[in-house]
DNA sequence: ACATTTGATATATAATCTATAGAACAGAGT
DNA sequence: ACTCTGTTCTATAGATTATATATCAAATGT
């Protein structure tokens, strides 16, 4: 199984397996049309509850992850519908990294440099 | 006042709190010597409760970026220990929103611009 | 000296969020 | 007919969040 869970970790469940399948998704490991296990099989396998999984999968389908179907289960399917929406939630996140960063005298090169080498690990 | 609290936020009031002091250390309206409103002072200030505001400081405070003291208050002191245990929390927070961005499409130079921008919004 | 203010701590309560459980539903596939 | 799908409902327990009161030792101001 490609997703693990940490029970101890302070992180909810959901998002976990949340982030976990965008990771997934990123690194080209899950590709549109891919199917995840359905809410209660992937629930069975890792050990948690039905909703908790739902509530995941809810939340990609909400964000342009995946679609759900009656018939098919959850398909992977990323939607691109507003790109600027899409740039203006990753502004709205980098915002406080990078305040983060400049309080820490972090400089933007080495900013720069952190995502420049992060892209390059997905690919 | 320098601060704002959104009570209809879904984000915890000792965050934003937490969050906005990060940001305005960042954009150099606070700095190191200046000193915070009494845990008291403050949270009648925004209107929320003393220990809200503690909760805030004690965060703070452990993330070093203040120094809590019974005669002086809470004064800004930014503390730059392990610059390498910094760079690694940043790359942890900045794997999940390069995982976002890349399924969505927003190619590295994007993000460069976006990071290198940021930078610029505050010097 | 005395009263006030400081962060820190303890207890208690209510509201919300998270995770679980069990049940039922309609739609689709076998 | 039977099974499996996501979806929805109710219910419960635990954790987190925010509030309220109260107390404490240390430090400050008068």
């Amino acid at each position: 199984m490609l997703i693990e869970i940490d029970f101890n970790s302070p992180e909810a469940i959901y998002i976990q397996l949340r982030n976990q399948i965008v990771m997934l998704i990123a690194q080209d490991r899950l590709r549109d049309g891919d199917s995840l296990p359905s809410v209660r099989n992937l629930a069975t396998q890792l050990g948690v509850n039905m909703h908790t999984v739902n509530k995941a999968y809810a939340m990609l389908r909400q964000e342009g992850y995946l679609k759900l179907d009656r018939r098919s289960g959850a398909v992977i399917s990323v939607e691109i519908t507003d790109k600027q929406d899409e740039m203006t939630k990753i502004n709205d996140y980098m915002e406080m990294i990078v305040a983060q960063a400049i309080c820490k005298e972090i400089s933007k090169d080495e900013m720069l440099r952190i995502v420049d080498e992060m892209y390059d690990k997905f690919f």
